[in-house]
DNA sequence: CAGAATCCAACGGGATACTG
DNA sequence: CAGTATCCCGTTGGATTCTG
């Protein structure tokens, strides 16, 4: 039954799939977020002190999404002043796996990276 | 001499590499051309034709990017009409590893995606 | 504290037509 | 075949101000 399997094919499949995954995780930060907040949960404030460089605003956008997609929930605490507090969902955590493999290509190859 | 890891540091870490890396594959594209290239070298109308939906613009703004950042090569053959071939660089099949997490975790949850 | 609102600039990215 | 040139729009993303 199983028929030979087409390199072509396998490729396409292969760009498909990645299209797919960097059509979730656009954008410059959410991959930095998930890293984050697969390592630990985060307020609001700690996620805009440790993604060095983002914008209130951007961060907010893309907590949205991010939630929208489940990867990640979103708890007000009753405190006063109000806490929210972002977690890596299951399906979310699942990701953990891809960001410590950019993570450490990115680390691999920081020399480089910022030679250019 | 080993001092004792400090995990607020060491996430700040791994989110400066992961931003580096984005910054590297920025884009919608990028990782879909090098997943590509990775492949087998391609020429230009390959590359059109296997990264389903990008456009001959973009095709050509974003082989000129990863040429320059070294992870690819650009070679002009002496046919008629003039054919031109990609290959990627041995400092980008390094990323051979990250492009393959990324579509192992696309071709996972490929129905959870779509079902968004 | 955790955002929403507003404003604005820059870039990404598609469509189309053109070139050597 | 392998691009370039032009046009144009939507999104990204920063700065700043405002709110419960």
């Amino acid at each position: 039954m199983e028929t030979k399997i087409e390199p072509v094919k396998e490729c396409s499949q292969t760009i498909l799939a990645i299209h797919d995954v960097m059509d979730l995780l656009n954008g410059k930060w959410k991959v930095s977020i998930i890293a984050c907040l697969c390592y630990s949960k985060m307020r609001y404030s700690e996620l805009l002190r440790e993604v060095k460089g983002i914008s209130g605003r951007m961060l907010s956008r893309e907590l949205k999404e991010l939630e929208m997609n489940q990867l990640i929930t979103r708890a007000v605490l009753n405190t006063q002043p109000v806490t929210v507090e972002y977690e890596i969902t299951e399906y979310g955590s699942t990701l953990k796996n891809l960001t410590t493999t950019i993570a450490e290509w990115g680390i691999s190859h920081r020399k480089k990276i910022i030679a250019k």
